[in-house]
RNA sequence: UGGGGUAUAGCCAAGUGGUAAGGCACAGGGUUUUGAUCCCUGCAUUCCCAGGUUCGAAUCCUGGUACCCCAGCCA
């Protein structure tokens, strides 16, 4: 999608294209207008953030760009206000300012009202009382027409007065409905006389007890867009055939605005779900902890589990745009969080699972600190001190009593590279009664300190992390692994939690950090040298007790090679 | 012949009649005190299929095929 790198980016997808031919023939006074148009129903996701990046990030690129955040809260039954407060902050976190642009589409519900009154006088609109249940059979099939309802032909006087009456609070909810009069012929079922108003004497979150009728999407959305004077009206493909209706609506009531649909295909990736349904089912059934689960899909989510919003963006750069039903790799996702934290993420050393060294030819109670960089490439990062002192943990992965010859590690006789430190030789191990390895006993080189070739040339493979026995901070560490064992989780007709994959969370409670991550800080990645990034669990973690998240491991050709 | 869409590599995706960009993945090589990063190199004689038009077709025409969406008083 990029055509050149970094600040150079020039995004030719069909809607820019679309976008720029607008602006170069002068249409809608050269401006581009936008909304991101949320139901608040739920939490945003990664899906979503494909459409605030689109539509607030496309007005960015433009002079008279502009973005509206719009609720669309048509429906009191789903939505509340809980949920309005989370989007606003998602959205501010991945990096968009509505500024004052934020909107609610009751706003405008006394403006579609009249707009309403406006179709009824011009016998373009109808109360039916059909049940719901004749109303679909009166519909017709994706094959059958359907046929007209017996109140087609009501007079306009007892039309309005109907309507006035539903809105009164006369009628109880589904007793009536307000139907545009199109076409109930019509090839596409969305133009067979579609409902616009439905009776629902409900409280809503942002009117309160104004309401007893509030409008569908297809008749609020088209009206919101123009009354907001938007040019183009981005949504997913999914309102491709609603789009006759969109423009019914506009011309018909003969608008002064009439803004342009223009559909895209929504992000799916694999091995995860995307559907509110689902998600809403994994929390509710508790499959995950919450919506802000580190493994839920969902920005809150991602946002705990360490991902960053310039990733997240990167992210929704690198996928493309276009009508095409695809599917992404999670692996694309990765690749950008790990891209986004190579240069950010201080390095520091933690040993996941610990093994205990005892280095024999090292003083007892000697200590001392080694100067070791937070970043390889960037002194600006600056660093710190490390403790190093006769017992020190090591990583079990980093040790096997029997290695292949491709094994860089530690092994019986086998010398490695202690990280800033020494070079170190594993002389035997100690096991317990059931033949678990318990301990190495080592020997270091004190001719190697920091690390450094020895002045016999001696060359060693691997370089391992560690950490001082006596200084190390113990804290809890959450693995985390993908949601689902199945690419394509819920295909075909199977139930999609049968695809749950049981260990997408490990919980470590041993785990030894170097002492300077007792000052760890929230929002803040780190690289835990040779096993990932990591950052601060920003619900579970207290200076008590730190809990760390795993965002994502380091690229492993190792383990590749090894299985 | 319900309607609406989409087909370019394992996954994305440029390409708009002039001889198949780029990214991810993958494979190989180099650098490296992270088996990370970084740096090279390779990776579609062919664009869903079949015909046709043309000097020339992924692009135009004709006919097929596959997949996705639509029958909520949801959005």
């Amino acid at each position: 999608m990029k055509t050149t790198n970094n600040n150079l980016t020039s995004k030719t997808d069909f809607i820019r294209q679309k976008i720029t031919a607008d602006l170069a023939t002068n249409k809608n006074q050269a401006q581009v207008i936008t909304r991101f148009p949320p139901e608040p129903n739920g939490y945003l996701h990664i899906g979503h953030a494909k459409s605030i990046c689109l539509n607030f990030g496309i007005v960015s690129e433009y002079q008279s760009g502009k973005c509206y955040l719009r609720f669309d809260d048509t429906n009191p039954s789903k939505e509340n206000i809980e949920y309005i407060e989370a989007i606003k902050n998602d959205v501010h976190w991945l990096g968009y300012d509505w500024k004052d642009n934020l909107r609610h589409t009751s706003d405008y519900f006394q403006q579609l009202y009249d707009y309403a009154i406006a179709l009824i006088k011009m016998d373009k609109a109808y109360i039916c009382s059909l049940t719901t249940e004749e109303m679909k059979e009166y519909r017709g099939t994706l094959q059958k027409p359907g046929k007209n309802s017996p109140d087609r032909n009501r007079s306009i006087a007892e039309n309005i007065n109907l309507f006035e009456r539903m809105q009164a609070g006369e009628f109880e909810d589904g007793k009536l409905v307000l139907r545009a009069k199109i076409d109930m012929g019509s090839p596409n079922i969305n133009m067979r006389d579609p409902i616009i108003y439905r009776i629902k004497k409900l409280s809503h979150p942002m009117t309160g007890d104004n309401w007893s009728i509030y409008p569908m999407y297809d008749f609020a959305h088209c009206l919101s867009d123009s009354i907001e004077d938007i040019t183009h009206s981005l949504c997913t493909l999914e309102f491709e055939d609603h789009r006759p209706l969109y423009d019914w609506f506009l011309d018909t009531l003969n608008t002064p605005k009439h803004p342009q649909q223009i559909e895209f295909a929504r992000l799916s990736l694999n091995f995860t779900v995307m559907s509110k349904r689902k998600l809403h089912e994994l929390v509710e059934n508790n499959h995950v902890n919450g919506w802000n689960d580190p493994r839920m899909p969902t920005l809150i989510g991602m946002r705990r589990r360490g991902y960053t919003p310039a990733s997240i963006r990167d992210f929704c750069d690198r996928i493309g745009l276009t009508k095409n039903d695809t599917q992404i790799e999670v692996g694309v996702l990765e690749n950008c969080i790990r891209g986004d934290l190579e240069t950010k993420a201080l390095r520091v050393l933690v040993v996941l699972k610990p093994l205990r060294v005892v280095i024999e030819n090292y003083p007892e109670a000697q200590v001392e600190y080694l100067d070791a960089p937070y970043h390889p490439k960037d002194a600006s990062m600056g660093s710190r001190q490390l403790p190093f002192s006769r017992v020190l943990y090591i990583e079990q992965d980093d040790f096997m009593e029997n290695p292949p010859k491709k094994f860089f590690r530690l092994g019986p006789g086998r010398e490695v590279r202690l990280r800033y430190a020494y070079f170190l030789t594993c002389q035997s191990v100690v096991k317990d009664e059931t033949g678990q390895v318990v301990e190495l006993r080592c020997t270091y080189d004190p001719q190697t300190k920091g690390g450094i070739t020895p002045p016999d040339g001696r060359k060693v493979k691997g370089t391992i992390h560690w950490v001082a026995a006596n200084h190390a901070i113990t804290a809890e560490i959450r693995l985390y692994d993908r949601l689902f064992n199945n690419p394509n989780p819920g295909a075909g007709n199977l139930d999609f939690k049968e695809a749950l994959n049981p260990n997408s969370i490990k919980v470590l409670n041993n785990c030894q950090l170097e002492p300077s991550l007792k000052t760890a800080e929230l929002e803040k990645s780190y690289q835990f040298e040779r096993t990932g990034y990591f950052c601060l669990d920003n619900i579970d973690s207290s200076p008590e007790k730190l809990v760390f998240n795993r965002t994502v491991t380091l690229r492993d050709s190792w383990a590749k090679k090894s299985k």
